[in-house]
DNA sequence: AGCTAAACTGACATCGCTGTCAAACAGATT
DNA sequence: AATCTGTTTGACAGCGATGTCAGTTTAGCT
């Protein structure tokens, strides 16, 4: 039988004793460069270098973690209803193990099942494949019983927009409170004073930090905005029913913050089930800036969070903690709010009373 | 230094050897059961079985690649435009993958760029990761440069989907033909009678099929049937502009069919523009059933087609054609037509008109 | 110059598994 | 019963890296 079909040929076929040949050099000493290892004199690593790139040489993962205690795989775990927030985080992680030379694998949990089939769920997890380490997505961030879980078995992990516990572990997040706070800073200078608001579901952080900025800022703008709240659970038909309910109060909401997208756009339908234009009638803020955003007519105003580049910073975090042992650090990543066509000035606001809250 | 902070540990840490010793056979006897080599006999199987999962045993990837000349990676290519798309063959090929003890990677391509950077692509993505082989998705499956250099190398790879060239490699689709041909007759089982059709792209394959199956079933059903054709790219924005040319038709359609979701929902928009409500004035039907069907109001009746199965059987069929050479096979998957709130009778048309088109 | 400590280098065993090849065994044939 | 053939089985040498540890330079002092 002969060797073809498999691709391992077409890769980079130098071993490090070829490199190690090349450079008149021992195998350790291959290994020391690669590995960035202390103890490397800079004509050593010269002559090594050279011999790399000159035989494109690129050490087999296989046998690196065969001999080595790494595995050279990082793990993402996801337990979110949004395929959208889930792609970008998966692009993003992916992108920077890739850069980093490792391997990425993903898996779901399902943190609402009783704490008995979690902690099964992540025992299959975890021995299913040798990780180096994991990164967690909202709202398993949240969830102590997988923090426990992680750290009884001594498993590093980095959290993505944590809101509970900070400094328990290495994370990247943005300031979701200041965000939110923009959002509704943003509808008041446009003139709105009576103001709904979609909430999230209550195990997901984000949703809760989230409210407590907008309304924070509500209240320290203006005693006098009517603020009517509504709950959502993140998914687009919670959106259509929150909308439904806000667009019924009296006074009816000149504007509507949903704390995230895929709600926005099921405040849209309500909207048009009401006969509203939006934003004639109605002005509506999402948060995330996910695809549903401009998957939708008008195209939503909405909070821009970098998700792909949260996940990969997570990643360099998971990876530099893996390596160093390094103290937590905690990296805020800039949001801005992206102005779209969903948001306007409230109908009956001249244009005068509207510099005024400038 | 302990071993401490790896998670190798936590994972099943029977060897090989372990199992051996415990079934009292040779290493290489356990080797036969794991890799199902023939010349096994039932009482060694049983051996081996049973220390086997009493150790609750779990071969060492790293090892077994080592070893051996197979990688356990098999890879997914990408050139799609729609996330939703790309996110479901993801979660489809990666299921498949662990359910074998595969890991899979994906990389994107674009495959509009000339070739030279497409074949630089291609090279760089083939020695990135030692892989076993690839599973393509559309519109890389019709790009006969992608599958020649695939050839040329000698590696091994499965389309999802394809439009040209059947029989030249293993592939799972669903009649894409015969699918929008149901469309096509559902449509006008409603009654309609003047209908648009939006286009996708030229370069995918299935944009083409689906337009033909579309146009020919409404031929067969009646001459006077009026369509209009609108070009689109499988885009939301697409679609918008696609149905403000086809609502401005004379006379204006009373249903339109778009070759995927994303550019349906666009039509929808385009409805909203021209103050047309849907489905009452004008009946929806898109492709592909992914999530964006439901991400929008009404909901869109869909075409569904079962891409997470489909690109699970891919991996099958790809892991199968690597291990035993195989001749190609063509697995055809169902799709069905999930009628929801977007489509209805033509408004003009009664309820006796309409039973005589059943 | 002479000596010690630190910096650097290299030989070699090892990780867990598979491929090769030869030995052991079983059943069929004479 | 002896031989032959084909099926099962096992011993052993790698796969390509890393970790250990001992050996060799260098640098820094007196």
């Amino acid at each position: 039988m002969t060797r073809g079909g498999s691709v391992s040929q077409a890769t980079g076929n130098s071993t490090i004793a070829d490199v190690a040949r090349r450079a008149g050099v021992s195998l350790k000493s291959v290994s020391r460069v690669i590995n960035k290892e202390p103890h490397v004199s800079p004509k050593l690593l010269a002559k090594v270098s050279a011999a790399i790139s000159e035989l494109n040489y690129v050490p087999d993962p296989a046998a690196r973690s065969l001999a080595g205690q790494r595995s050279f795989t990082i793990g993402l775990l996801f337990d979110n209803p949004s395929p959208h927030y889930t792609m970008k985080a998966i692009i993003g992680a992916y992108r920077a193990c890739v850069a980093q030379g490792y391997h990425m694998r993903f898996d779901t949990l399902n943190s609402r099942s009783g704490s008995a089939l979690l902690s099964s769920q992540l025992d299959a997890v975890v021995r299913n494949g040798r990780t180096d380490g994991f990164v967690l997505t909202p709202p398993l961030t949240d969830n102590r019983e997988v923090l426990d879980y992680l750290e009884r078995h001594n498993i590093q992990y980095v959290r993505i927009a944590p809101a509970i516990d900070p400094g328990r572990s290495a994370a990247v997040s943005i300031d979701d409170v200041a965000a939110a706070a923009q959002a509704a800073q943003y509808l008041c200078d446009l003139g709105h004073r009576i103001i709904g608001l979609v909430n999230g579901p209550p195990d997901h952080g984000a949703a809760i930090t989230r409210r407590q900025g907008f309304i924070e800022r509500l209240k320290s703008i203006s005693p006098d905005i009517v603020l009517h709240e509504a709950k959502g659970d993140f998914l687009f038909e919670s959106g259509i029913s929150a909308g439904e309910a806000l667009l019924s109060e009296d006074p009816r909401p000149t504007a509507i913050f949903a704390t995230n997208d895929d709600m926005a756009a099921g405040l849209l339908v309500a909207c048009g089930r009401c006969r509203l234009v939006v934003p004639d009638d109605v002005s509506l803020v999402g948060f995330d800036d996910s695809w549903i955003a401009t998957s939708v007519w008008p195209y939503l105003t909405t909070v821009h969070q970098p998700i792909e580049d949260m996940a990969a910073e997570a990643v360099q975090l998971l990876l530099a903690q893996t390596k160093h042992g390094q103290p937590y650090e905690d990296h805020m990543l800039d949001y801005h709010l992206v102005v779209r066509e969903s948001s306007s000035p409230p109908a009956e606001v001249t244009s005068d009373e509207r510099t005024a809250h400038r």
